[in-house]
DNA sequence: AATCTGACGGGCA
DNA sequence: GTGCCCGCCAGAT
């Protein structure tokens, strides 16, 4: 059957919804969304998505697979990331999260 | 219409 | 550890 549909940003919504599942003090990476949401997903649509994520998706949850605030710029001011984080427990030197491994939160493990 | 880029990540030299 | 390449999709120029 032909599908009419043109555009498939499904995925973003999902993105979205994946986001606000973090708990408060832990922290996911793009490419865990991407994983948990399938393989035609990729980090990179991870975090294109993210650019249009409505009120209440706490982005600053979402960091790459290193711990690291790459996506700080995007926010009001580039230190409104780290501030939200720290403002949740977390430690971080050099926009990049301390001991995150521990305060991962892996959705593929949650629910897969 | 074609090309580059982007809040990324894994693989390989 | 460093550096380059590939994949995936949509938007911008």
């Amino acid at each position: 059957m032909q599908s009419t549909e043109k555009t498939n940003h499904n995925f973003v919504s999902d993105v979205h919804e994946v986001a606000k599942l973090v708990p408060y003090g832990r922290v996911t990476s793009y490419g865990a969304i991407a994983h948990y949401l399938g393989s035609r997903i990729t980090a990179r649509m991870v975090g294109w998505a993210m650019h249009a994520c409505p009120r209440g998706v706490p982005a600053h949850r979402v960091v790459n697979s290193k711990g690291e605030l790459t996506g700080k710029h995007h926010f009001k001011t580039p230190d409104t990331m780290q501030k939200l984080l720290e403002k949740e427990g977390h430690r971080i030197v050099a926009d990049k999260i301390l001991q995150f491994s521990e305060v991962f939160w892996n959705p593929s493990a949650e629910f897969g």
